[in-house]
DNA sequence: CGATTCTATTGAAGCGTTTCGATAAAAACG
DNA sequence: CGTTTTTATCGAAACGCTTCAATAGAATCG
């Protein structure tokens, strides 16, 4: 078993003492420029990598961010979420950090359900993506520790997040669907109480409002449970199990939902895009292999774990707590099942 | 900002020495039964939870275990590697393991790629899931880790592995057919240099052939380069394209190819389960959404993952290198793609 | 040119644990 | 009952790094 290789081998190769070489490890200002690449072509010579335990210990940090998740947004089918953390974990690299991801119930109930890290204060900061429980949000601020909200924001807390152009996006579905001749559009939201779905269904609202399009309330439902397959098949069927006067567009305000009204519609016997045209919004893997391919916007998922390490760092390098609300943007993609083709226009 | 709580304030406040109360902390033989309940009390009275990074610098020991994955089989749109990555993280609390997550390139080709929890030696032992190349397997047994590889194998390297009974599964589904009154199956296997996938191959024809059945080898299709649901949509093209006696059921090697297969089939106007019957294998939720639904193989992935933290869990702690070969259960869940109601047996 | 400031380097303390050899007390032994 | 073994506890060293006060020399200043 060979020895590993340490910071006092390094200084003594390079004639220096260990703290000479342990500042130019940190990037530390006050090192002769000359001595620093010296000592630099040491540690790549030997292969030094300093130990992550013995940093930590020394300076009182982990050299971990924490990535928490409720169990129910982990499991989903569709790796949303999962995306999002694949983006933290590219971007933590060059930062120097891990992700330790856990999963967590809906709400903090008590001290046994704490993830360990944050016990064993493994973690320099927290990134929580999607929607959960604000006891969670508390008990990390009560810890000094900094935070980010991905897809997700609570409106009483003074909290960091990171989000989607939410209204851009569901503005440019509608706007798509009017300017392709549809002047009956209805919308399925799902579980309202989630912020950024309450977004999109404001958009929907005062885009067609602007517009001067109708606004028919039978065309649209926004009170399920949830916002997935199956809620968004029961607010289709809703809608057309009503009498009167139909839409002939429905904009779903995520893809999950878009695929249940799709297959309501599909049993019904309703066309689509030909009687009845349906959009999504997320842009899921599933949406390009149903038929017709589902028009979506497009979500960039890795980026917003990404940009959310560089907050967090930042936050963690300059203990600063600014607060700060980032919306990355999001795009139309227009495939079969809006029944509007892409105009050449501009 | 608070001091935390050491070791040494449970040690004062027990009136006891700080190596002590250590030993109590890591089940340590040779403490008074007494002594331990009151330290235990105690520790729980005030909250204290020992500092991962102090532990780890004095026990040279991370406690974290690294979970490595391609790049690509961590961003695929089924969660089939996630899930087994789940099933790690929970098991890994249970033994008070952090997972560090990270994915690479298929094989090793510079210092630079190396994980940096590897170079840190911020990792314990090491969890690789699915096909990877072998130098990085070679690169971790060098380091002296353990290592487990879940749904992969190499013949020529002696690791330990966690995989799944992929024999039965192909076993009860060809039977299943077979029973339902098929007798000409089909299979389409993808990319037969998968271990899996040869097993299941090698299982259709096994059960075919001890059950006196003809094997046409016009209706297998396995010399695609990967499983993907477009290599299974060539493949079908492939075999009923073919002229003469066609297939009425084929066993799929996994469900994103069936997903293919079936694709093909409608564009084709062949009827499902009408005209030929379908089978995949693993039991993707996107198996439910399709229509007809996909008679599948259900694996228990967070089950695998959760065997091979057991298992590393034991080879760190015993510093054992007996290697295992682990298989979990599989079983048949029959829906409607297959057009064979499961019949009461028994 | 003596006093002050700045730059580069260092020695040593400290971070919170584990571990090992030492020790005293209790138990078992012949 | 003296000797050996076992049990329970402890003190101190070690783990590999960061950090801070100290220092010496170089540069700048009035």
């Amino acid at each position: 078993m060979k020895r590993k290789i340490t910071i006092h081998d390094v200084a003594k190769k390079a004639e220096l003492s260990v703290s000479t070489v342990s500042l130019i490890m940190n990037n530390k200002p006050n090192v002769n420029e000359e001595t620093r690449r010296k000592v630099l072509e040491i540690i790549r010579q030997l292969g030094y990598h300093p130990l992550r335990s013995a940093r930590g210990l020394a300076s009182q940090s982990s050299g971990n961010i924490g990535f928490i998740l409720t169990e129910d947004h982990f499991s989903q089918a569709e790796p949303f979420y999962t995306k999002i953390f694949l983006g933290t974990e590219f971007e933590a690299r060059n930062h120097n950090f891990y992700i330790l991801l856990t999963t967590v119930g809906w709400t903090l109930k008590d001290q046994s359900q704490v993830p360990r890290f944050l016990l064993e204060h493994n973690v320099d900061g927290v990134i929580i993506a999607g929607k959960i429980g604000s006891s969670w949000v508390e008990y990390i601020q009560e810890q000094n520790l900094p935070l980010i909200l991905i897809d997700y924001e609570l409106a009483r807390h003074r909290v960091s997040t990171i989000g989607m152009d939410n209204r851009t996006g569901i503005n440019l579905v509608v706007e798509h669907f009017r300017t392709g001749g549809h002047s009956k559009i209805g919308f399925i939201g799902g579980d309202i109480r989630h912020p950024s779905i309450a977004e999109r269904f404001a958009s929907y609202r005062d885009t067609l409002a602007s517009a001067g399009m109708p606004i028919n309330s039978r065309w649209i439902s926004v009170g399920e449970a949830n916002t997935s397959l199956d809620d968004g098949y029961e607010a289709a069927k809703r809608i057309f199990s009503l009498g009167g006067e139909r839409p002939t567009a429905i904009a779903c305000a995520n893809d999950a939902m878009a695929l249940g009204c799709m297959k309501f519609l599909k049993e019904a016997g309703i066309a689509i895009p030909g009687d009845v045209a349906v959009s999504g919004f997320d842009n899921i893997e599933a949406g390009l292999h149903v038929e017709p391919r589902l028009t979506t916007v497009n979500v960039h998922r890795e980026e917003m774990g990404g940009i959310a390490v560089r907050r967090l760092v930042e936050m963690i390098k300059d203990h600063s707590s600014v607060i700060t609300k980032t919306l990355t943007p999001v795009e139309l993609i227009v495939r079969d099942s809006c029944g509007v083709k892409e105009s050449v226009s501009d």
